[in-house]
RNA sequence: GCCCGGGUGGCGAAACCGGUAGACGCAAGGGACUUAAAAUCCCUCGGGGAAACCUGUGCGGGUUCGAGUCCCGCCCCGGGCACCA
């Protein structure tokens, strides 16, 4: 059959898709005589419909999957949903839907769309953890680690919007206030539950030395992010005055008469330099002076409003009162005033701080602020002394003064000794500290697993058996914004206690789904075992290659590395990493557009309702909203996103061009490391390129059926042979380090190649020749249109079969390679010279070139510098 | 604020180990074909200059025969900051 005049992508590739799909082709099984790959993206959220960042993580990682499997591997790739989570409970609060019926018919509408896009994915394995098949594991886990300890309860801080009642997540959070109701937010101390991942802490750390296939980047930020420091705990004892009325410490849990109050410091060489301590405001020492004083009660009623994010608390004003209690200093005797200050957190170390204002920048601006004094310990290249203002010199490390005995040290010794000092007194030792602070799971939301707890008045809180999981989650609640609708929900609320069988509660809170996502790799392994997971798990984990954005460089990817950990220690799973390789996506990106709101909120517009305006450079001077002509502020160039409106939908291009075309748009318009700014030019780029490969192969066909094959290449062609092997060598090699861009580009100077190839028989073979290597090496990339030309110029059954291409190495051979002449690092000739000239010819030829001449002439060369294949330098004084 | 990235023509980018900066595309301009348009094909295309040549990879220094690439100091933009996923 003759391939069509016209390029006709929904054709084609829904008969590609079709004949995917028939023949099972990306169906896998264990098969231990094959190399196996398991190449993973990272599950969608099932928001509606897919975004630019799906398409282009989804087409990095089935380009990836495929290219393995022309190479001969045993390739997995499966698909899922991420399904729990909080825009389903927004979108239900808006449109009345519960979120159950929403996420399903979104999961509906994007394996659609996943599927048009012709992905080599094993459908067969699909799961949607707001599945109870799926979540009751979650819950299995969770069980089994309560018993060992790693899940524990305690109290933690969330944000609490008090007209709505409910607890907020951190987006909801705007400008400290809540987002729907607009009232100022407090923080507030709730029991939760949490997962002990410090445990694993150091191994966690240890480990990222042993990932070589992660990017070095995602490495130092996991390493950052767990924080492991070397310090001292220091005691500082202090005395409670003996109050009148009530009794001292008494609700906040103290001692009535006084106790030590430890702080943590990975600076004990400047202890001696210590002026004050400060606390946090929920700490017990502040509550409990504030008992006796309603000038600091108010200023912790203050410290509570605001959001808890870390990037709130450390950018807010710095703001603190004294207690009007005094703590001793440990080596020195003297009394130190205690503050309250806002800028301490309690969910770290001690939720106290030695202040050290001399050596250390936010104690420095704190104490010149409520005139606090400011001493000098160590000598640094800034000097010995600490005038204002703020030099970060003041904080390096240096050598004590004005400590006393400590005098002379280094920053080791004064630790040392310091530490040992202390150790004597009973007040302190050297101690390992994390950055890293132990999992809250728990969530007071409706759309998550729940988390398996009965409460009973007369058991307490008891765990669900496990023949009694899943504690399955009602589908049918629509959330209203006010609080977990679980806590009115009778049927699921009211139960019988598993020990006593009395009447007894269910716990609401549901757990992070970050839970979901820590383990789901696991699950596509044995999706429908009767397990957590069973033996086809060691056949496929750990993951080959696991695709995704590079915002999930620390949370996602450290809960998942945790899991895996602790999985093993339960003996579910041999491998101690998840992922032997990451590649990190970039993200794609899209300017924004805003008007503010009477209120002051911003509306985000979308870029598709905005002209921009530019200058005679094209660059972008105003924006106006095309339906009224006004102007629109711009809000820079950000990650697409829902809550900035900048998404384009791919949906469009798909359906306009094909998939082909927007993968290999997006294969070509950027690596897959950088971010990728949208834009609609250039995807006509790529669907020229796609016709013209589609015009080129059925003029051959023609001219075969006319002519036949065979014959010697003629002279001209050899050059054209060469350029086509260089290309291929060229994709080859970029394939093997994932820069798809240059694979693309590759592919189109075979392209241009072939189309310069004369006419006869002998330019038919070439042209055989050179489209058999171009399908190959396009058909991960663009599938379908290859894999339909693969076919009908009768190169075999099928492209996903066909061998990899090789590089003919004679085909790259020259007799003679031009070298650039520099004199003095600048180019002034270019020589040809026979491929095996030596060094003197090279030279010869080189001082031969008149331009070249011209340079030198009269001076005196005093080296040349040759860089075999590439340039001669000629130094000349 | 703290941690991690990025910055190259009008635009997306390439240059893999320090060796011709701008491959491959997009846009633009000119031309061919066409009654015309679309599509397609050909040519030009960092800036300055008639040319020789000079200049140019965010800015300022440095190392080197040679720096987009390495070092030091800045500026700007983006990601993450534990309840968005």
């Amino acid at each position: 059959m003759a391939i069509e005049e016209q390029f006709q992508p929904a054709r084609i590739e829904s008969e590609a898709q079709r004949h995917w799909e028939e023949s099972g082709t990306f169906r896998v099984s264990e098969d231990p005589a094959r190399e196996k790959f398991y190449c993973l993206s990272m599950f969608p959220y099932p928001s509606g419909r897919l975004h630019m960042g799906h398409v282009r993580n989804y087409t990095i990682g089935d380009v990836i999957a495929r290219y393995q499997r022309m190479t001969g591997k045993n390739v997995l790739q499966p698909m899922g949903w991420d399904a729990f989570g909080l825009p389903a409970e927004n979108a239900a609060m808006n449109n009345g839907v519960p979120p159950a019926a929403w996420t399903y018919d979104n999961i509906d509408y994007m394996r659609g769309q996943l599927k048009s896009l012709g992905f080599a994915v094993d459908w067969s394995r699909e799961v949607a953890t707001c599945k109870p098949d799926y979540y009751r594991w979650n819950q299995w886990f969770f069980l089994r680690l309560l018993e060992k300890g790693i899940v524990y309860q305690k109290t933690g801080t969330v944000n609490w919007d008090p007209v709505d009642q409910t607890v907020l997540a951190n987006e909801q959070v705007i400008d400290g206030r809540g987002w729907r109701t607009g009232a100022l937010v407090e923080k507030r101390e709730i029991p939760m539950y949490y997962m002990a991942i410090t445990k694993y802490a150091e191994e966690l750390l240890a480990d990222l030395d042993h990932l070589p296939g992660w990017p070095e980047q995602v490495r130092t930020m996991q390493k950052n992010w767990i924080g492991k420091s070397h310090g001292v705990r220091v005691g500082f004892p202090y005395r409670l005055p003996s109050p009148s009325g009530r009794g001292a410490g008494g609700e906040s849990g103290l001692a009535s008469d006084g106790g030590t109050l430890w702080v943590f410091t990975t600076r004990a060489d400047t202890l001696m330099g210590a002026t004050y301590v400060a606390v946090a405001a929920e700490h017990p020492l502040a509550l409990h002076a504030a008992q006796s004083n309603p000038e600091l009660a108010a200023f912790i009623e203050e410290c509570k409003r605001g959001g808890t994010s870390e990037a709130e608390i450390a950018t807010q004003e710095k703001k603190g009162m004294p207690t009007g209690l005094t703590v001793t200093h440990p080596l020195t005797g003297e009394a130190l005033p205690l503050w309250v200050a806002n800028y301490v957190l309690m969910g770290y170390g001690e939720g106290a701080v030695m202040a050290v204002p001399a050596h250390d920048e936010r104690d420095f601006e704190f104490a010149h602020k409520y005139g606090l004094p400011i001493n000098a310990v160590i000598k640094t290249s800034a000097g010995s002394e600490t005038p204002a203002p703020w030099q970060d010199a003041y904080a390096e490390h240096g050598t004590c003064i004005n400590s006393g005995k400590y005098d002379g040290l280094g920053f080791d010794a004064a630790v040392d000794a310091i530490a040992a000092d202390l150790s004597t007194k009973g007040l302190g030792e050297k101690q390992v500290t994390w950055r890293l602070r132990d999992w809250g799971i728990s969530r007071q939301r409706y759309w998550g697993t729940p988390i398996p707890i009965i409460h009973c008045d007369a058991c307490g809180d008891v765990p669900v058996p496990d023949d009694q999981l899943p504690v399955v989650l009602p589908e049918e609640c629509v959330p209203d914004g006010a609080g977990n609708p679980l806590n009115r929900y009778e049927a699921f609320l009211h139960t019988t206690c598993p020990k006593c069988g009395g009447a007894a509660r269910r716990e609401t809170d549901t757990m992070d789904t970050f839970v979901d996502s820590s383990w789901y790799f696991f699950r596509y392994t044995s999706p429908d075992a009767g397990t957590m997971v069973d033996a086809r798990a060691d056949y496929w984990m750990p993951v080959d290659q696991y695709v995704g954005g590079i915002e999930h460089a620390i949370l996602h990817l450290l809960y998942s590395r945790f899991w895996t950990k602790v999985m093993r220690d339960l003996g579910l799973t041999r491998v101690s990493e998840p992922f032997t390789n990451l590649l990190t996506q970039g993200m794609v990106v899209a300017p924004t557009f805003y008007r503010e709101g009477d209120d002051g909120r911003k509306q985000w517009i979308n870029p598709a309702e905005v002209t921009v305006q530019t200058d005679d450079k094209g660059r972008p001077l105003s924006a106006t909203l095309a339906t009224d002509g006004q102007p629109v502020v711009m809000g820079g160039i950000e990650k697409m996103s829902k809550s900035k409106n900048n998404g384009v939908d791919p949906q469009a291009l798909i359906e306009r061009y094909g998939a082909d075309t927007a993968r290999v748009f997006m294969m070509f318009a950027a690596p897959p490391e950088q971010s990728l700014e949208w834009s609609d030019s250039g995807v006509e780029g790529a669907y020229r390129f796609l016709k013209r490969l589609w015009s080129f192969a059925a003029e051959h066909q023609q001219a075969i059926a006319a002519a036949g094959e065979g014959g010697e290449l003629g002279k001209a062609d050899t050059a054209l042979r060469r350029e086509i092997h260089e290309a291929l060598k060229q994709a080859r090699a970029d394939f093997g380090r994932y820069q798809f861009n240059t694979v693309v580009s590759a592919c189109m100077k075979i392209q241009n190649a072939l189309g310069r190839i004369g006419g006869g028989t002998a330019a038919d073979g070439l042209r055989k020749e050179g489209l058999g290597i171009l399908l190959r090496l396009l058909s991960p990339i663009a599938p379908h249109l290859t894999h339909h030309l693969w076919c009908e110029l009768g190169y075999g059954d099928d492209v996903l079969d066909a061998p990899w291409p090789q590089v003919d190495e004679s085909a790259l051979a020259r007799d003679t390679i031009e070298m650039v002449v520099q004199v003095n690092g600048k180019v002034r000739g270019k020589v040809k010279v026979p491929a095996d000239a030596d060094k003197p010819a090279i030279e010869a030829a080189a001082l031969a070139d008149t331009n070249v001449q011209r340079f030198v002439g009269g001076q005196t060369v005093v080296k040349i510098i040759v860089v075999p294949g590439r340039l001669v330098n000629i130094v000349v004084k």
